[in-house]
DNA sequence: TGAATAGTGTCTATTAGACAATATACT
DNA sequence: AGTATATTGTCTAATAGACACTATTCA
């Protein structure tokens, strides 16, 4: 019908633990626009490659690091024809956790790096990067204190202290050691590897995720606030009905 | 570069609340593929006259029923090549709640028609659409339980007992008068009217909602399910490196 | 033995759920 | 008065948070 399609694409917010912190993946862009700024790993969607937009995710990501993505998650999509100088843009944005290299650092593509979640919004500057960044963090903040979720950053065995950093870590909460295992335990999760693994100290029983495990969803949430989402812009009068029905 | 773009549309699930009952917005399709089929309301993206995604989904719902959306948020974006007969596609789906009509019923566009939740999914045949609605209904039931998203199907002013019914039926849980009273009383997300309501038997006072509220997140669900998700193609063996580097 | 980390016992706080009791209307 | 719906009082249950106490290792 001679409509311009909209330019399709798929942004990953990848995050990672590293040396007990947070970090995201970020690529200096080499192409116009935005040439040599940073911005987030994505790709056009190719219509005639990618099964799937989880697919075109996974291919921008083991692209770059050669590491698959251990779990993934839609965060938003945004389309309008501000974000892209090129045109009316589409961006399918997604969280994705992966687990730290169990056998040392593996290299990154050029213009890839790892960067810590404190200062990745303010080093990002491509397109809305920086906002669909903010997004998924914010998911991954709140999400994290009500579910499972940073039990992904996490590989093959580990502690009930290494587990509470990685959900300190999404969360952004100081969590109490007695309630953190309580609900560790009792969600049923986790299994007993039998091995202890020594600290320095008291050595710890360390734990697996259960194989199938994807997600838990607790009843109540940590840091049990509250909160109340305001409407930006409130309507007033009689905003149901239009004057004109088509 | 060459390469096919996706066909990029927007679809809406459109709730609204008629006689203690939930209905959902379909459309009789008026062209092919699934022509004379029931599918969400929606429409290819206008790059020329929607400005952002958000307007497509308001223009969709407007063009059908004549009515403003009163609450909208983003479920879900599918993209994949086998959705649409005529290629890759990709819908960026939409929940809306819409309020009853103030003056008695408004006139429907023809082929809309608003059908019982209960048998929506049943009724509904293009494309993945039954799917789309399912996840849109999901994110209805789960959202509700925590949050207080069901204020969004009333307007202007209403009783306690019209604010649990709209919950109820959201939640497809049967609440506990005392608790749902408290639950919304101690959120402040309502405002007393000062007037009563005769209901028959001894009046209701009414209430509405505060005039910027958007939506508040409680700590804890209602029902009080815990769920674990299972991942339906858990993986075995060391996943995380890809063999080939890039 | 002392420092460090792991793990437990137990009390409190918050809020959902149950259910009976009371209040106010209409017939 | 009797019925219906609204509203409140109050006890229980579940689970997060606080915090002190015990256990096990190493230097």
């Amino acid at each position: 019908m001679g409509r311009p399609l909209p330019l399709t694409t798929v942004d990953v917010c990848a995050f990672r633990l590293e040396q007990d912190r947070l970090q995201v993946l970020m690529v200096q862009r080499e192409h116009e626009p935005f040439l040599q700024n940073w911005a987030l790993p994505g790709s056009v969607v190719h219509a005639d490659t990618d099964a799937t937009l989880e697919d075109c995710a996974r291919r921008a990501v083991l692209a770059k690091t050669g590491i698959r993505i251990a779990y993934m998650e839609q965060v938003s999509t945004v389309g309008n024809g501000q974000r892209d100088p090129r045109g009316w843009s589409i961006s399918v944005v997604y969280l994705a956790l992966l687990h730290p290299s169990p056998r040392g650092p593996r290299p990154l593509a050029h213009h890839a790096h790892w960067v810590d979640l404190d200062i990745a919004p303010d080093t990002i500057q491509a397109f809305d990067h920086q906002r669909l960044l903010l997004m998924a963090i914010d998911r991954l903040r709140n999400k994290s204190r009500y579910s499972s979720l940073p039990i992904h950053l996490l590989s093959g065995e580990f502690t009930l202290a290494e587990l509470q950093t990685a959900f300190e870590l999404s969360t952004e909460c100081t969590l109490e050691r007695k309630a953190f295992r309580r609900r560790m335990l009792e969600a049923g999760i986790l299994e007993e590897t039998g091995e202890q693994r020594s600290t320095g100290a008291r050595p710890a029983a360390t734990y697996r995720a259960r194989p199938n495990h994807l997600l838990h969803l607790f009843a109540r949430t940590v840091g049990a606030r509250t909160e109340t989402i305001l409407d930006p812009d409130a309507l007033h009068g009689d905003p149901d009905i239009d004057p004109e029905i088509k």
